[in-house]
DNA sequence: GTGTTTTACGCAAACGTTTGCAATGGCTAT
DNA sequence: ATAGCCATTGCAAACGTTTGCGTAAAACAC
C-alpha cells in the first residue's frame, strides 16, 4: 500500500529531523547543513513528495488560480481567448477556473460569488451583453481581487481593461466599402449597453462625413444577437426605400443570418448586397459566399494582454506599496482581413 | 474600513463566545441554545460572514473542484460538453477546472500533473487523439482521485466512459446514402489510435455486407483531421478508378474540408458527391452545401452524464465501502439528423 | 581556557475550521 | 439534600506548511 500521501512529517520521523528542517532542506534554505539538505531531498524523491497545495493555499490565502468569466465558450472568439489565458497562467503556475455567463446577468453575478468564495486570486472578465449595472463586478474591489476586464469592458473609468479600438477596425471597413463603391451603407450594431457599439456608430458617422457621404440614421439598426433579431434587423433594412448596398455587422455570427435572410430573399450576396463585419471566424473559409471582409480582433492577444496585466497586479499586490492605481486602458488594433473569394 | 474578512474568531470575539459554539451555532447543530444560535447567526450576517473556502479544503482534504481535460475548445462539440459538466457542477456545488491537451499528449501528462497537485476531487477526461499509452491516466488511481472519461475514450475495460455509440449513428447513416442510390460509400476515418474509428470502420463493414455490397476497401482511407491530411485523404479517393459517390467523414470539420476539396475539383456538392458526417454542428446551417446529413452526438448530454458519474463515484468514495467496483461503460445513441437544403 | 561568532537545527505559533470530549450549571426525582 | 441528568458551552487537537526566534554545539579568536 503506497497510497499513503507523504507529508513533511513523514520525512521528518524517518529522518530524525523536525518537520521545520525538513521543509527548509526542501526550499535549499542556506541555514541547513548540506548533509541533511541531501538527505532530506533524496528521501523526499523516494517517497514522491508532492507539497499539499491545500495546505498551502490556506496557510498564504492564495489559491494560484485565476477566474475566467465569459459570455460562452462555444463562441470562437472566447474559446480562442482562452488559450491566451490559459498559456500565460501556466508560465505562472496557475490554474484556470471558467464561468460562462451565457449572457444572463443573475449567472454572472452567481459565478462572480462562487469565485470570490473559491479564492480566485484575480479575474478576467468579459461581461454579458446585457450588463449595465457594474455593482457585482466592482465589490470585487473590496475583497481585494483584481479584476481585468476584457472585449466586452465595462464604461468606467477606474478599472484595467483591454478591448479592441473598434474606431480603427471600423474606419478600415467603411473606407473599404467607400472604396469599392458602396454609398449606402447599413449598419446592424449590438445592444446599446456594449461600448463598442457606440463607437461603431460613432466611427461610422464620422467616416462617412469626412468622405461627405450623407448620414442616413434608418441605415443604422441593431440586433441583440440572436437570430431572429438580426433576420428583424434585416428586413428594415431590406425594407427601406433606398436600401443598403452593403451592410456593416457586429461580428460574423451576426453576418451569418443577415447573409441567410438575403439569400432567403433571393439577394445575391457580394453582388446586390455585401457584408463587411467583425471577429473573422475561420469558418467564413468553408462559405460560399463570407462577408467581403471582416475585422480581425485577435481574441489570443487580446486575452494574454488582459492575463499579463493581471498577473503583474497581482505581483504588484504582494510588495504592498499603497501608491494610487494607475489604470491599464489597453486597445488592440484590428485588422481588416479581405476574404478572397 | 470593512475590509477585514470576518472568521469565526471575530464573531466569537464580539459575542464572548468561544469558537466552537459560533461553528455550531452557524450550523443549527442542536447543542447549542436558540438565543445563542439566532444571535450568532444574525451577527454572522451583518458581518457579511463567509467561511473561509481554502481552510475548509484544507481540512477536509476536498477542494470542490472538478477538472475537466479535452483536446481543445475551439471545437465546438467540446465547448457544448462543458456546458453540461458546469450544469451539473454546479447543481453540486462545484467549480469547474479546465485544461485544453491541444491534442498534445505531453500537455495532456503536465495538465494531469497539475489537477492532482491543485488537489480536484474528480475528472472528466476526454483524450487527445494521439494517446494511446494510458500510464499517466491510470497513475491517478493511486491518488485516489476518481476519472471518468467521455467522447474519446481509452480502450480499456476498469475504467468510467461515456461515449457515442458509433455503431448506431453510423448504420442509420451508411443506411441512409444506400437509400438514396449510393453503393460506392467511401469514408474518411481519423487516426487508428481513437476506438471510435475501429468502431466506425467495423460498423461499415457490417451493414455493407447485410446489405449485400462489395466491400472495397479502397474506399476507406484516414486523416489526423488536419486540413491537409484530410485533403489527402480527398485526392486519394477522387483518384480512384471508381471513385466514390458519397463520402462519411469522421467529424464535421473534416467534411468541411473535404467538401472544400471537391469544390475545388470542380464538383457539385450532393449531386456528383455527397457528404455524411458527424457532430451536426450548427455552422452547417449557414452552408449552401452542407453535409446531406450529420448523425448528432448530443455534446451536452454525453458530458452531462459523464458529469453525473462522477459525482457518483464521488459521493460513494465518502461511504468508503470497499465494495469491488463496477465500471460503467455508457453508450449514447446518435441520431442522422437529415439537413434540409 | 575564556569569550565570541558561526553553524545547524528545533520549538512553537499561525492560518480558519470542525469535532470529540470535558466541564459547567441548573433542574428534577427520589 | 443528594444523586443524576440534561442542556449549553468551552477546550483542545487536528489538517500540512512556513517562519521568527531560540539554542545547542561547534568553530574560532585571543
Amino acid at each position: 500500500m503506497d497510497n499513503k500521501i507523504t507529508t513533511l512529517k513523514e520525512i521528518a520521523r524517518r529522518l530524525k529531523f523536525s518537520v521545520s528542517t525538513v521543509s527548509r532542506a526542501l526550499h535549499n534554505h542556506p541555514s541547513i547543513g548540506l548533509r541533511t539538505t541531501t538527505q532530506v531531498q533524496q528521501l523526499a524523491k523516494e517517497l514522491n513528495y508532492e507539497p499539499n497545495q491545500t495546505a498551502l493555499f490556506f496557510k498564504q490565502q492564495k489559491t494560484h488560480t485565476v477566474g475566467v468569466i465569459l459570455p460562452n465558450l462555444k463562441e470562437e472568439f472566447f474559446s480562442q481567448a482562452i488559450n491566451g489565458i490559459e498559456d500565460v497562467a501556466q508560465d505562472n503556475k496557475y490554474s484556470v477556473l471558467i464561468g460562462q455567463s451565457h449572457d444572463d446577468i443573475e449567472k454572472e453575478k452567481q459565478i462572480i460569488i462562487a469565485m470570490k468564495n473559491q479564492h480566485v486570486d484575480g479575474l478576467i472578465i468579459s461581461i454579458s451583453k446585457h450588463t449595465k449595472n457594474y455593482q457585482h463586478l466592482l465589490a470585487l474591489e473590496k475583497y481585494n481581487i483584481p479584476v481585468v476586464f476584457f472585449d466586452r469592458v465595462p464604461d468606467l473609468p477606474t478599472v484595467h481593461k483591454v478591448s479592441s479600438d473598434i474606431n480603427s477596425g471600423t474606419k478600415q471597413a467603411i473606407e473599404f466599402l467607400i472604396k469599392n463603391g458602396h454609398r449606402r451603407i447599413g449598419v446592424i450594431n449590438g445592444p446599446d449597453e456594449m461600448q463598442s457599439c457606440k463607437d461603431r456608430t460613432a466611427t461610422y458617422m464620422d467616416v462617412l462625413q469626412k468622405k461627405r457621404i450623407k448620414i442616413d440614421l434608418s441605415l443604422i439598426v441593431s440586433s441583440d444577437l440572436t437570430q431572429q433579431s438580426t433576420w428583424d434587423a434585416m428586413d428594415t433594412l431590406l425594407k427601406l426605400k433606398y436600401p443598403p448596398t452593403a451592410i456593416l455587422t457586429i461580428n460574423d455570427y451576426v453576418a451569418l443570418d443577415a447573409i441567410q435572410f438575403a439569400r432567403k430573399n433571393k439577394l445575391k450576396i457580394n453582388k446586390d448586397i455585401s457584408f463587411v463585419s467583425y471577429a473573422n471566424l475561420p469558418i467564413t473559409n468553408y462559405l460560399e459566399c463570407p462577408p467581403l471582409a471582416s475585422v480581425e480582433q485577435y481574441p489570443y492577444e487580446q486575452s494574454k494582454k488582459a492575463a499579463e496585466i493581471l498577473f503583474e497586479l497581482l505581483a504588484l499586490k504582494n510588495t504592498k506599496t499603497e501608491n494610487e492605481t494607475v489604470y491599464n486602458n489597453i486597445l488592440i488594433e484590428g485588422d481588416l482581413v479581405i476574404h478572397k473569394k
